[in-house]
DNA sequence: TCTGGGGTCCTAGGACCC
DNA sequence: TCTGGGGTCCTAGGACCC
C-alpha cells in the first residue's frame, strides 16, 4: 500500500454491448445482450437496459431470453472490440507509461509515473476525470468507471462503487474503514467456492476475515490464498503495476450444441483448433512444449490430458497429432459437449536475453560448461526442430560455433536442414548442407 | 438440453536428481 | 539393510477473472 492514491483502475461500462450500441444507433437505449446465441450460449455482456431485467454476465442465453425476450441478442464482433480497446489503451499509455491491461475493457494505470505535479486527492481526481473524457473521445463515446487508491486492490474495489460512468477515489488512510463492512466476495479471487467455505466458518465480511488469524485462513483455504486474504483484509497490497505481461498459454475450444460421439469428428474438430492455435502462436512469435486437450463430458465433468515435447512447437499438424494421441486415452462414449486444445510452456525466440545464465555448477563436472548461449532459437515458421547438433554432442541453444538443425512438420518429414552460427544473435542460416 | 471462451494461478502427488 | 530432505519438472484438477 502506498502513501498516496496513485493507482488507477478503469473499467469500460458494459463494453461489448456499448460498442454495439455505438455502431448501431437503433440499439441505443435498448436492451442489448452480447454472447453465445446457440443452445448452450451464455451472456458475455448485457447493456444496462438489459441488466434492469435481471440479465447478468455468465447467465445462460436461454435464461436471458426468458427474462428479456425483446432484447437484441448478438454474437460478439471481437474485431471491433479489439480495435476499440487498442484505442483506449493508447489513451491510457499516453497518460502514463506504466499501464497494465487486465482484459479488453480493464486496466491499471500507475499515476506515480504519470508526471503529475503531486499526488494529492484533488490532483488525481482531476486526472481521472480528464482520462475519462479522453477515453470517451477516442472510443466514439464509450464511458468508463474509474477507481483510484493506494493499491491495485483498493483501486479495483473503488471502481465498483460508482458504476456506470463514475469515479471514486479512496483517500489514503481510509482504506481499512471502507473495507471492513464489505462482504468478502468483493475481494478479487473470492468466488462462489471460497465465499461458501468462509461462510461456513462464519466469515461474511472483511472485518470477520481480519478477526480470524492468518493460520486459520491458511488452514481453511491453503497457503497462498490464506496468506493473500489475510493481507488484503488489512488493505495490505504491494503488488506493482506491471506493463507487458507475457502470455503463458494459447488455446482454442468449442462447446457444441449437441454432444459429440463420433471420434473421427472429434479428431477433425481438434485438428481445426490445433491449426488455429498454431497460427496464433506464429503470429505472436511464440512456441510451446506442452500440449493440453480439454474434454467436457455430457455430465459437465471436465478432463484434461497433457504431454510435453522435447522442444517447442508452433506447428498446427504437430499440435493436432499430440491432441489426437491424448484423446485416444479417454472414454468419450457418453458424449462430449466441449473440446479444446492449448499450448503452454511458451518459449519466445524474438526477445530472449542476449546472454543466458551460465548453467554450470560445481556438481556438473562431467559436462563442459557452455561458453556461448544462443540468443534466439532456430526457427522456420510452422516447423519443429527435431534435431539440433553441434560439435561432439547434442545442443539446444548453447555451445559455440555452428549448430545444425533439422526441421519437420507432420507432412514434411524429414524437413529442411539448416545450419546456424551460434554467435550470430539473429540465428540466421549460414549454409544449407544436404540432409542426412 | 442449466452452465462460453480466453486466460491466470494454485495444489498435490510422483519422478528424478543431488 | 533402511531411510534424508530439497529442488525441479511434469501431470491433473479446480477456482477464479473478464
Amino acid at each position: 500500500m502506498r502513501a498516496t492514491a496513485s493507482v488507477l483502475h478503469i473499467d469500460l461500462d458494459a463494453f461489448f454491448a456499448a460498442v454495439e450500441q455505438r455502431d448501431k444507433p437503433s440499439l441505443r437505449g435498448k436492451p442489448v445482450i452480447v454472447g453465445g446465441v446457440g443452445g448452450r450460449g451464455v451472456v458475455a455482456t448485457a447493456s444496462y437496459e438489459a441488466r434492469s431485467y435481471g440479465v447478468r454476465s455468465a447467465m445462460s442465453t436461454r435464461e436471458a431470453r426468458a427474462r428479456c425476450p425483446h432484447a437484441a441478442f448478438l454474437t460478439g464482433r471481437f474485431h471491433a472490440y479489439r480495435e476499440t480497446s487498442a484505442k483506449v489503451m493508447a489513451v491510457l499509455r499516453a497518460a502514463s507509461p506504466l499501464v497494465e491491461p487486465l482484459s479488453l475493457d480493464e486496466a491499471f494505470v500507475d499515476l506515480a509515473q504519470a508526471g503529475l505535479p503531486d499526488l494529492e486527492v484533488a490532483t488525481v481526481v482531476a486526472f481521472g476525470e480528464d482520462l475519462r473524457r479522453k477515453v470517451a473521445e477516442a472510443s466514439g463515446g464509450l464511458t468508463g468507471t474509474v477507481g483510484i487508491g493506494s493499491s491495485k486492490f483498493i483501486a479495483k474495489v473503488a471502481s465498483e462503487l460508482d458504476k456506470p460512468d463514475g469515479l471514486t477515489v479512496v483517500p489514503p488512510g481510509t482504506e481499512v474503514a471502507l473495507l471492513r463492512p464489505m462482504r468478502v466476495s468483493v475481494i478479487p479471487g473470492v468466488g462462489p467456492a471460497t465465499a461458501e467455505r468462509l461462510r461456513r466458518a462464519g466469515i461474511h465480511t472483511i472485518a470477520d476475515l481480519d478477526a480470524v488469524g492468518e493460520n486459520e485462513l491458511v488452514r481453511l483455504l491453503g497457503r497462498a490464498q490464506g496468506h493473500g486474504l489475510h493481507l488484503l483484509a488489512r488493505a495490505q497490497d504491494d503488488r506493482p503495476v506491471v506493463a507487458d505481461r507475457e502470455a503463458k498459454s494459447v488455446s482454442s475450444e468449442g462447446t457444441y450444441d449437441t454432444d459429440l460421439t463420433d471420434r473421427r469428428l472429434m479428431e477433425g474438430l481438434l485438428a481445426r483448433q490445433a491449426a488455429q492455435v498454431g497460427q496464433r502462436l506464429r503470429k505472436h512469435g511464440l512456441s510451446g512444449r506442452t500440449v493440453t486437450i480439454k474434454v467436457r463430458l455430457h455430465d459437465f465433468t471436465t478432463l484434461s490430458r497433457s504431454t510435453t515435447l522435447a522442444g517447442p512447437t508452433d506447428s498446427g499438424p504437430t499440435i493436432s497429432r499430440m491432441a489426437r494421441m491424448l484423446l485416444a486415452d479417454l472414454d468419450t462414449s457418453g458424449g462430449v459437449r466441449l473440446l479444446g486444445v492449448g499450448v503452454s510452456g511458451l518459449a519466445d525466440w524474438i526477445q530472449d536475453d542476449l546472454f543466458g545464465e551460465d548453467t554450470a555448477t560445481e556438481d556438473d563436472d562431467d559436462v563442459p560448461p557452455p561458453q556461448v548461449e544462443a540468443t534466439r532459437r532456430p526457427y522456420v515458421p510452422g516447423m519443429d526442430v527435431v534435431h539440433a547438433q553441434m560439435g561432439p554432442g547434442w545442443v539446444w541453444g548453447s555451445g559455440k560455433g555452428v549448430v545444425t538443425v533439422r526441421f519437420e512438420t507432420a507432412e514434411t518429414s524429414p524437413g529442411p536442414v539448416r545450419s546456424y552460427s551460434i554467435e550470430d544473435p539473429s540465428l540466421s542460416p549460414v549454409e544449407l548442407p544436404s540432409d542426412d
